[in-house]
Parts: structure tokens; sequence; C-alpha cells
DNA sequence: CGACAGTGTGGTAGCACACTGTCGGTGCCCTACT
């Protein structure tokens, strides 16, 4: 198979007359057999992305998504074309629907299939599955693995074993945000064999980036209503506490700005309410937490505010990325304490409770288990995150349902210390993100820059716009010992990559601890880092 | 870790201040209740 076919089925079928080069490449790799990792802002065209080879590849794609409302979305996108059927299973069906779908898929009658993740942790999910042999399997939304994987949403991280299970089709993980660390924890989450990476459209110039420092929270309460007051929407104004959001929505109402709030605890009416007023145009202005936007792809969009920073350079990025689309400029302004982070620490800082890692591990090492079985005492989040923790560690193994001892791990006391370890390195690698927030919000170097090198794209000069260029950042980079994207080992902190350098410091990312910041001057002539040989990247930017 | 609400303390009136406790984000799924 050809580019040739791949350009006129997509004609034919979706009758898109232009491909960008991105789309293409994916596609040809889909074909020839490799994984890929697809990093592209929303509105790309990502889904094209799998929707045309899976026509070309003999067998049904399998498609998994985290929101049923964005599977709903794809399946009735796909009926407008003349794609093969698509359909969804999930629990906002009824039972009867799910038995119909499923019964098209084994009849071969569905190319497309959607599934959330949580589906696949039943084991006839897995089985219906495997006797279609999939040719294709899709993880949209990919960064999920990495950034709620460990407690709060577990099934993610059992998609490396459904794909085995599958017979190993190739793999297709789709992302709109992710830095390279982020990345290396998909590949390594899904088990993705030798990956191309496909990284396209991070930086976007119709942007204006903005940091306003706020002494106290009054003050900031103050001066976020203000901002958002005097411009004109459409607008988003992400909080960090669904009782932040209603507040701001209230406040900006007071002033005459057409604003809802947004949250996750909101009963689902409200929640469609308000975000189908927002994409309608009725609303100015959506206060809201991280629940907001996934999936949502509203052109116009003419301003991002941040009245907390988020957790790490990754979510924000996600969550501006909303802003202007349309390519018309949009502002986006973090309104920065560094107060922030204690929410942020508290939200990273989950304990091990080395008792019941402890009892889990003798569980397993007696005589194998289930899951089910081990949740009898404690709640599944729990014991999920734990048998998590512990496979990590490299303890037991899971398959499907079944948990065992792994042959060469040293015994449950050593065990659970090698687990604490391996969970403190995890704590360590997500403050360490939240400290890049710090940095992003106090650098006095170009923002964009910054913002860019952190995804690991570089920008040879100050970008012109944002607030650091409009006072007048020092001109070009400076020659540096370490120039981005270098390889480095620290005595202590061993390696790491150059991610970002400014006039007297850099930011280097380590494989153990995390992001840090070091001084030029304290690090001249002492032999503390020392640049390491370049190895392959099989990254295209 | 920090914000905020509620309670306690000091010195003898209402109020300023200190201390203590609680809460804080993302979605699916299944079950029990209206």
């Amino acid at each position: 198979m050809s580019e040739r076919d791949l350009v006129r089925t997509a004609e034919e079928v979706f009758g898109w007359t232009e491909l960008r080069d991105e789309q293409l490449l994916a596609m040809r790799h889909l074909l020839d057999g490799r994984d890929v990792l697809v990093v592209m802002p929303t509105g790309a065209g990502k889904s094209a992305i799998y929707q045309v080879p899976a026509i070309l590849l003999d067998g049904p794609t399998v498609v998994v998504s985290p929101l049923i409302a964005l599977q709903r979305d794809q399946v009735t996108a796909l009926r407008t074309t003349n794609a093969p059927p698509a359909a969804a299973v999930n629990s906002a069906q009824q039972p009867e629907a799910n038995e119909q779908a499923w019964q098209a898929f084994a009849d071969g009658t569905t190319e497309y299939l959607f599934l959330s993740p949580e589906q696949l942790a039943a084991g006839t999910t897995v089985e219906r599955l495997r006797q279609r042999r999939p040719s294709l399997f899709v993880v949209d939304e990919a960064h999920c693995v990495s950034a709620w994987g460990h407690d709060f949403r577990p099934d993610y991280l059992r998609l490396r074993h459904v794909i085995e299970q599958l017979g190993r089709p190739v793999v297709l993980a789709l992302t709109a945000t992710a830095s390279s660390p982020v990345r290396a924890d998909v590949a390594e989450h899904l088990g993705l064999r030798d990956p191309v990476v496909i990284v396209a459209g991070f930086d976007r110039p119709n942007l204006h980036l903005t940091v306003r420092q706020c002494t106290d929270e009054d003050d900031r309460g103050r001066a976020v209503t203000e901002w958002v007051t005097e411009r004109a929407g459409p607008g988003l104004l992400y909080a960090a506490t669904r009782k932040d959001t209603e507040r701001y929505a209230d406040e900006l109402a007071a002033k005459g700005v057409r604003a809802a709030a947004f949250h996750a605890g909101m009963r689902a009416a409200d929640r469609r309410r308000v975000q189908d007023g927002f994409m309608r145009g009725d609303l100015d202005v959506v206060a809201a937490t991280s629940a907001f936007g996934m999936g949502i792809d509203k052109p116009d969009v003419r301003f991002v505010a941040h009245a907390a920073t988020p957790g790490s350079l990754d979510a924000y990025y996600q969550e501006i990325g909303r802003a202007g689309r349309d390519g018309e400029p949009a502002e986006v302004i973090l309104f920065h304490r560094p107060e922030d982070q204690g929410l942020q620490r508290f939200l990273t800082g989950r304990k091990v409770d080395r008792e019941c890692v402890r009892e889990v591990a003798e569980a397993v090492r007696r005589s194998g288990t289930t899951l089910a079985e081990l949740t009898r005492d404690h709640s599944r989040r729990k014991i999920t995150a734990i048998v998590n923790l512990l496979e990590s560690a490299g303890i037991v193994r899971t398959s499907r349902d079944a948990v065992r001892y792994a042959d060469d791990a040293p015994p449950p006391d050593e065990a659970v210390e090698a687990a604490a370890q391996q969970a403190e390195r995890q704590v360590r690698r997500d403050r360490s993100r939240i400290e890049v927030m710090r940095e992003y919000a106090g650098t006095r170097g170009c923002r964009r820059r910054f913002l860019l090198g952190y995804f690991g794209q570089e920008l040879d000069g100050p970008c012109g716009h944002c607030d650091r260029c409009d006072e007048g950042v020092p001109g070009s980079s400076p020659a540096s010992d370490y120039p981005p994207n270098c390889s480095v080992r620290h005595e202590k902190w061993g390696n790491g990559v150059v991610v970002h350098h400014e006039d007297d410091r850099i930011m280097v990312l380590f494989d153990d601890v995390g992001y840090k910041t070091l001084s030029l001057a304290a690090l001249s002539g002492t032999g503390i880092l020392t640049v390491q040989p370049r190895s392959g990247s099989s990254d295209t930017e």
C-alpha cells in the first residue's frame, strides 16, 4: 500500500483533499506496522491519522477514549462520512445497545469500536476483541497514562496488557501535549515498541503570554476579576478549586459578564448547559477547574486566564492551548502566587501506606491472587494504586486480573522498601514539575522560549510576543557550555538533559530527581556537571 | 502546604488575636436509594 492509497481513501471516503505532512507521515508508519506516538494540538486533525489507515488495514480498529462524550462525538462525526460503521460500548448506553454493538463487531460489520479504558477491565471485553484480531489499537488523550494513572485512572495502566493479549496490534497513541518525560511515560506504560514520535504544532505564535505576580489572595482575586471584566470574550478562567470557580463566576456576573462556573461536582445537566452555552456564544466566560476542556474545540476563544498555577507546564500548556485556535490573536495570562504550590504539593503528596503494601505483597507471594480478591478489605482504588506501584518497582506482575509475585523479586520486607522508594521517586518528579511552573512564572527570559524548551523545541531568538519580550529581554540566548537538549551527568543527581538556559542558570531534567535549576556561576570550573556524548533520537519536530 | 471556618483566650468591652480542624482535581462504573 502506498501514499497514493492513503490520499485517495482520504478523498473518496472522507472528502479530504489535503493532508498535512505530519498526518501522512504518521499514517504511512502505521501501514508499515510501526507504533506511532503523535503529539498535536486539538483541531490539527489527529483523528484522521487512524480513520484513514483503519480502512486500508485488514481488521477492525479499537479506539480507547477517556470520555464518553468524546466517543459519542467521534461516532457521530464518522457517520457523516462514507466511512464503514462505527460503534461505541459504554455505560451511558442501554445494555441492549451495547449488546447490539458487540454483535455488529463480532459479525465484522464494525470497523471502528470506541471504548472507555474501564471497559477493558472486564475479561469478556478483551476476549470479544481478541476474536476479531484488531489490526489497529488507538489510545486517545494518551497523556492520561502519565497524568492520571497512578491512582485516579488505574485502568489506563493496564492498557499494555490488553494490547499484549490482543496479539500486539499496531498501536497509535494520540495526545495534545506531552513534554519529553510524559512522552517517555506514555511509551513505557503502553509498551510501545520503538515508536515513531511525531510532534507538530507546538508553537502558537498568536498567543500572547503574560505572567502577573500577586502578593496575596485578595489582591489576586481583584486583579483577576478586573482583568477578565475588561476583556471581550469568549474566554476561559481556570481556578484551582470548585469553590473558587463559583466565586469568580458570581463576581463576574455581578459586573455584567455573562459567566458561569464549571466543575466536576456539578450535575451533568448543568455541566452540559454551561458547555453548550459557551460553544453557542451565549456565555462570555467559563470559570472552571481542570475538568473543563478535554475535547472542547471552540476556535474563537480570545483569552485563557489562570487564577491559580497548575501543577505542571504540561497541564498549563494543555489549558492555554484552547485559546486562539482560529489563528487570530489571543491573550494568555497567569496570575501567580508562590503559595499556589501548597495545593499542588498536597495533590501530589500521596503517602505510601507501608503496612498495606506489605499486606498486599505477602498475600500475592503466598499464593498469587486477583485484584478482586485483594480489594475485599480495602478500597479498589487504594489496592490498584499499590499493585501498580509494586508492578512498577518490578515486585509483582499482572495480567488481566491475576497478580503474581515476580520470580526474581526480593522478599516482601525488601519489596516494601523498593516500592516506597519508587513512590518517593514519583513524588520527587511530580514536585519538580511544580517547581518548573515557578521557574516559568519567574523567568527573566522570553516566556515562549521557556515553554517550547520544556517540550524539546528550540526557538532561535526571543519571540517578541510575551510580557518579557515587551519589556525587552536580553537579545539572543547566551553561548553556554550546556546547550539546550544536551545530555549531562551530575555528580549527585545522575543523568539528565538540559531543557532551558538563561544568562546565569540552566534547568536540567534528571532521570531520577526530575527538574533542577542550576546556577552557572556555581558550576563553573567544578566538574560537578559534565556534558555526555549524545545518543540518537527518532523525534521529528 | 495554605485558606478558611469555627472555637478559645485575654481581661472585664467588644474585639483582636491565636489555636485547631477540615478541606482541597481530573471520570468511569456499579449499586442503592428516591
